[in-house]
DNA sequence: ATATATAGTACAATATACGTCCTGTATAAG
DNA sequence: CTTATACAGGACGTATATTGTACTATATAT
């Protein structure tokens, strides 16, 4: 349907609250908590986005996550990518295709065009960006009703 | 998964073998052989075309489909949204939200601008452009085997 | 009158997204 | 060196939505 997945939007919620972060890595039970995503799911993404090398962690007491890198270096494509793989509109253009009729086919050429367009438009935002066009950070997700929490550390 | 859903992919293959097409109208059996398209999902497909617009359809012997107006005139959005409704890549923009954090999210903004950019991609995206791309027009779909028909009528 | 062909709806099967849990390993603090 | 903290990785069950099918009704041309 033209969506992306929850576990994306998870992520770019969790990055979120990594973006103005200094050195100091905040716990994914922490995160789960400032972002509402529910604690497992949020250990789930933010393990994945570091197999992705868009989160580095520490373990241990005092452990957590930083942002791999620059802000302005991470894309909003390397988030998807490290979520959902590489965006494949429909299936007869890729690598697993076995479509026979692609050469000949007159609706591929299109789909391509159309893949490629959005896998610019991903690759055209970062982080960086992101935090830039509104800088408040506080508690979104779809139909949550949360409270908000304060704390001292970021455990 | 940032996937177009199989009917759209479907209703593109269908439209490409609409778009040269004068008046005589297509059959759903037709286009069905002729894209590879399985006859009882062609017929779905075609009858929600016609419901919204993008299609037109004649009843009774020698009846079946046309486009309802100029390939030029046709956008890939309004297929898209034929097909599954306004494209929201996540659930907190759009309507039926109820997440009450919206105004403080620094995440949907985000999702509010790249919807946007792929509704207007698609938007500026027609028939007569898609066809115009690739002019011949043969047997495409997933993973097909299937077989090139030689017909005279369009039945 | 009859064959052709679409309209509409309701239903079953399947895929996949979604969320949870468990065990293992590394690090810091006492 | 012991303990608590926190991440790593994978396996599993469930829910939901896509996908595909079937059936009945209606309209038109010959």
């Amino acid at each position: 349907m033209l969506r992306i997945t929850k576990e994306s939007e998870y992520a770019f919620l969790l990055l979120g609250e990594l973006i103005d972060t200094g050195d100091a890595p905040k716990s994914a039970a922490y995160l789960a908590r400032h972002t509402g995503v529910a604690a497992p799911i949020a250990g789930k993404v933010l393990k994945r986005l570091v197999r992705h090398t868009v989160l580095v962690s520490a373990r241990g007491a005092r452990g957590g996550y930083r942002l791999a890198r620059d802000p302005a270096q991470i894309t909003a494509l390397a988030v998807v990518q490290a979520m959902e793989g590489t965006p494949e509109l429909v299936d007869c253009i890729g690598a697993k295709s076995d479509c026979t009729f692609v050469g000949q086919c007159r609706i591929s050429p299109f789909w391509r065009r159309l893949n490629s367009e959005i896998t610019q438009m991903l690759a055209a935002k970062t982080l960086a960006g992101i935090a830039h066009e509104n800088p408040a950070a506080v508690f979104p997700l779809s139909g949550r009703k949360g409270v908000m929490v304060q704390e001292e550390r970021y455990l």
